[in-house]
RNA sequence: CGGAGUGUAGCGCAGUCUGGUAGCGCACCUGGUUUGGGACCAGGUGGUCGUAGGUUCAAAUCCUAUCACUCCGACCA
C-alpha cells in the first residue's frame, strides 16, 4: 500500500472531545471518526487493526472447536419477553417497533436468540457439548457513552455460547475457553489479568474477567503479590485480623466536635487518624427498616457483600438521611453504635480496633476511648468493606495490591438460567429430557483495540504490538521524488516485502521527512526503514523500531534477516 | 435523570461583558523557493456564528425557547 493511494487524515491537534490518551490518539491518527454519541466510523486505517483482533479470536475459537455463525443484531421482543430480561433489561436495551408496531431490540447479547436456535436444534445429549461464537455489532443504549470505542453504546463483540449435558463438561469448555483467551491476550502483545469475577444479577457459579492493565482502566482489580490471585476489587474478600484486639487502655469520653460532618473533619477535630475513628452507615435491612454498620473511618463500605448479609436488604439501599435522625437521634456523621437500638453490624476490621473514636448519637458529640464488649457490646461481625492495598490476601500468599483495568473479556459458568427459562432440552442417556446446562463467553473486539493504545503509546503516538499493527513495516524514501535511484528502491523493497507476505505502506507523498516520520510514528507502525542516496551510498539502509529511540544501519544484505527477526517475535 | 460547561471554517481557538455585519493558527488549493524530524514567500478556497423566535435602524454579541455535545454523579456486560 502506498500512502499517495491510502487515506492517512492525521490530525496535528488533539480533539477536545478526547479525554484518555487512546480515544485521543486513535482521533489523531484518524482511525475513527464519531457520528454522534457512543457511535463511530472506523476508517480503513482504524479497520485494519480491528479486523487484526478478529482474526487472532477467530483463530483460537477456532483452535478449541467453537463453530462460527452470525445471528441477527435486531432481536424480537418476545424472546425477551420469555427469559424475562425484557422487564429487567432497563433503559440500556434499545427498544423499537417495526412497522407492523411489533416490538423488537437491538442485541446487547445474545443469549436468548441463541438458546431459541440451539433448543430447536438439540434433540439428544450425544449433540452436547456444543459450542457456538460470532462476532457482532452490539448495542447498549449507555448512559453515558464516553471514552471513544472504550465504552461505545455501538460496539463490536465476540460472543461465545457453549451447551452441556453436565457440569463437568460446562467446566472442561469452560476452561478450554479460559486458556484460550489467555492466548489471545498473550498473542495481542497485551499486558493482563485474569481476575475472579461477580457473577452479578445473571446468577451462576464461575466467573472471570480479563482486564487489560492501565492506569485509565474503569475497573480496580485486586491481586495478591505472591501466587496468582487476582479478583475484581468488588469481590476480594477480608478477614478478621485473628489477633487478639489490643489492650482497652482509654476511658470512654464524650467530645464536642461541632460542625464536624465527615470522618475527615471528625478525625481533624479529634487529632486522630482516620482508622481510629469509626463510622457507622444506616442500610436498609431485610426484615427492618434499618440496621447499622460500622466500619473503619479509612474503609469504603462494599455495597455487593452488604447486599449478600442476611440482615441487610437486598438490592442495598442507604436509608434517607431525614429518618436516622429518628432512628438514632443524631444526624448523619454523628451515629454512633454506643447506645443504637436497631441491629448493629460490624466489618471486621471494625471489630478488631480498640481505643476508638465514634458518634455519640448526639449531633456534635463523638465517643472517644471506646472499646468493643468494655463499652458496647461486640455485635455480629462481617467481611462488608472494599478490599485496600496492603490487606492479606485471600490465597494466603503476601497481601493484595490494587491496580487498575480494562474489563476486555468476560467468561461465564451460566448454569441453566437461559436455558430453563426458554425449555433448552435434550434427552439424557436415559431417554429422559434434561436442560441444558450454559456457559457464555465475551470478548470486546472494540474495546481491545482502544486498550491497546493505552497500554502501548509514547509522546508521539501509537505503538502498535506487532500483531495488531495495521502495517508491519513503514518504507520512507528521503527525497524520492528527487532521487530516482531512491525511489526506485523504495519500491523494490516494498515489492519485496508484499512479497513476503508483510503489510507494507510506502510513503510516497514526496513529503518532508520530518512530516513523513511523524505520521508513520503516529499511527504506530513497528519497523521503519529508511532509503536514501546517502544511506545506497554506503550499501546500507536505515531501520528503526518504533518502541526504540535509536537508529539501527543495516546492511543490505542483512536486511531481509534482521526485519524477519523483528517482526516474528 | 441531577449538577457544571461548551456550541464561531475540517481541527484548535479569539471575538460575546461594552450590538455596527466575522478573525487567528493548523489543514486544504495555486505558483515559486525548499527537502534527514511537523519549511518559507505570495496568492486563494471555505463559516445562514447549533437551531427557532424576539428586542433593535442594526444581533456571533442582548432576551426566550429548543437541540447537540463534553465533564462530574447516579447506573452498567
Amino acid at each position: 500500500m502506498r500512502t499517495s493511494q491510502f487515506p492517512l487524515s492525521t490530525l496535528k491537534e488533539t480533539p477536545t472531545e478526547a479525554e484518555i490518551i487512546s480515544h485521543q490518539l486513535m482521533l489523531r491518527a484518524g482511525m475513527i471518526r464519531r457520528l454522534a454519541s457512543g457511535l463511530y466510523t472506523w476508517t480503513p486505517l482504524g479497520l485494519r487493526v480491528l479486523r487484526k483482533v478478529e482474526r487472532v479470536v477467530r483463530d483460537e475459537m477456532d483452535g478449541i472447536g467453537a463453530l462460527e455463525l452470525l445471528m441477527p443484531a435486531v432481536q424480537p421482543a418476545e424472546l425477551w419477553q420469555e427469559s424475562g430480561r425484557w422487564q429487567k433489561y432497563g433503559p440500556e436495551l434499545l427498544r423499537v417497533k417495526d412497522r407492523h408496531h411489533r416490538e423488537f431490540c437491538v442485541g446487547p447479547t445474545h443469549e436468548e436468540v441463541i438458546t431459541d436456535y440451539t433448543r430447536r436444534e438439540l434433540k439428544s445429549y450425544r449433540q452436547l457439548p456444543l459450542c457456538y461464537y460470532q462476532v457482532q455489532t452490539k448495542f447498549r443504549d449507555e448512559i453515558r457513552p464516553r471514552f471513544g470505542v472504550m465504552r461505545a453504546r455501538e460496539f463490536i463483540m465476540k460472543d461465545a455460547y457453549s451447551f452441556h449435558a453436565d457440569v463437568a463438561s460446562l467446566k472442561a469448555t469452560y476452561q478450554a475457553m479460559f486458556d484460550a483467551y489467555s492466548r489471545i491476550f498473550t498473542r495481542l502483545g497485551l499486558k493482563f489479568r485474569a481476575v475472579e469475577a461477580d457473577t452479578g444479577s445473571i446468577g451462576g457459579n464461575g466467573s472471570h474477567e480479563f482486564h487489560v492493565l492501565a492506569d485509565s482502566g474503569e475497573d480496580a482489580i485486586a491481586y495478591a503479590t505472591q501466587g496468582d490471585y487476582a479478583a475484581n476489587v468488588e469481590m476480594a474478600p477480608t478477614f478478621p485480623a485473628g489477633t487478639p484486639r489490643p489492650a482497652a487502655t482509654a476511658l470512654m469520653t464524650r467530645v464536642a466536635t461541632p460542625h464536624a460532618k465527615t470522618i475527615d473533619e471528625v478525625a481533624a477535630q479529634l487529632n486522630l487518624p482516620a482508622h481510629r475513628v469509626l463510622k457507622t452507615l444506616l442500610v436498609r435491612g431485610r426484615a427492618v427498616p434499618a440496621v447499622a454498620v460500622v466500619l473503619r473511618g479509612d474503609h469504603e463500605l462494599n455495597d455487593i457483600k452488604a447486599a449478600k448479609h442476611p440482615l441487610i436488604a437486598d438490592p442495598f439501599e442507604f436509608v434517607a438521611p431525614a429518618e436516622a435522625i429518628a432512628l438514632t437521634g443524631a444526624n448523619v456523621g454523628s451515629i454512633g453504635p454506643v447506645g443504637l437500638s436497631i441491629p448493629v453490624i460490624a466489618d471486621y476490621a471494625a471489630a478488631d480496633c480498640a481505643n476508638f473514636a465514634c458518634g455519640a448519637n448526639e449531633d456534635g458529640w463523638h465517643l472517644v476511648g471506646v472499646n468493643w464488649e468494655r463499652d458496647v457490646p461486640l455485635p455480629e461481625t462481617a467481611d462488608l468493606r472494599n478490599a485496600v492495598e496492603g490487606d492479606p490476601a485471600p490465597n494466603g500468599m503476601g497481601t493484595l495490591a490494587i491496580v487498575r483495568g480494562i474489563e476486555v473479556g468476560h467468561v461465564f459458568q451460566l448454569g441453566s438460567t437461559y436455558s430453563a427459562a426458554m425449555k433448552c432440552e435434550f434427552l439424557d442417556e436415559q431417554g429422559k429430557p434434561a436442560t441444558a446446562i450454559m456457559g457464555c463467553y465475551g470478548i470486546g473486539v472494540s474495546r481491545i483495540v482502544a486498550a491497546a493504545i493505552e497500554q502501548n503509546h509514547d509522546t508521539n503516538g501509537i505503538v502498535w504490538p506487532v500483531p495488531l499493527a495495521p502495517f508491519e513495516l513503514a518504507i520512507v524514501p528521503i527525497n524520492g521524488h528527487r532521487a530516482p535511484a531512491v525511489q526506485a528502491e523504495a519500491e523494490r523493497l516494498e515489492a519485496v516485502f508484499t512479497g513476503l507476505g508483510y503489510s507494507v505502506l510506502l510513503e510516497d507523498r514526496g513529503l518532508r521527512p520530518g512530516v513523513a516520520f511523524a505520521d508513520m510514528e503516529l499511527i504506530g507502525i513497528p519497523l521503519r526503514i529508511v532509503v536514501s542516496e546517502r544511506g545506497l551510498a554506503a550499501g546500507e539502509y536505515e531501520t528503526r523500531l518504533r518502541w526504540e529511540r535509536e537508529n539501527h544501519a543495516v546492511a543490505a544484505a542483512d536486511l531481509l534477516a534482521w526485519v524477519q527477526g523483528k517482526l516474528s517475535g
